[in-house]
DNA sequence: CGTGTAAGGAATTCTGACACG
DNA sequence: CGTGTAAGGAATTCTGACACG
């Protein structure tokens, strides 16, 4: 775990690449952007650049959307699990912290 | 090992996201590919795609180049050792069959 | 040999807007 | 609400060639 992330996670893939893995269109792609499911980074020039895992979270998107979710409560939805994500990371780095100070030592 | 090459090795970066990653020119990129030492794929308007593999492998070879090796040298040494892992899947996928064949029986 | 560059064209991407519903 | 589309412009990429050495 959190070993090679970097490939899944590096926002490298343009907009046309990203429509042709996911087969969503370049405005449906956008419009979830502005409705704030996905974030991609941009080109010096201004294009969008995408990630494996954005293109992942896209196909999730589109299957909900499919079956009649609409845009605000699936960022409801991934808010949440953000949270719960976020609260198991603090218990785990106050457990590293503890593990530092204190694991270590035999006596 | 072999699990999620699949985010590693497929061709979705297109070469300006590659000369920003590698710092190479799109003329050198294209070079190497002229001198068939790396092998891009192409969308259906003909832009080249790379994959992460292909812009570790860049690097390789434009450190080799620094260091004075001529691509057809580069070329000599890849194939040498495509050629040595592939007699090694070869021999594994021998020891497969033969696993396949007699390996389970108890008997 | 490996790389830079100017040239002209084609494919790609961007934004804001109108449309339907 | 989610998506299609035409519009105009800007950024991207392509190829073949000349240049240097």
């Amino acid at each position: 775990m959190s070993k090679e992330a970097s490939y899944k996670d590096k926002k490298v893939i343009t907009i046309g690449i990203v429509r042709e893995l996911t087969g969503l269109t370049e405005r449906q792609i956008r419009y979830y952007e502005e409705r704030k499911l996905i974030f991609p980074e941009r080109t010096n020039g201004g294009s969008r650049k995408y990630s494996f895992a954005d293109i992942e979270l896209l196909m999730d998107i589109a299957e909900k959307i499919e079956d009649g979710v609409q845009t605000f409560e699936i960022r409801q939805e991934m808010m949440k699990e953000k949270k719960a994500a976020d609260a198991k990371l603090r218990k785990k780095m106050i457990q590293g912290q503890l593990n530092a100070q204190f694991g270590m030592r035999r006596i």
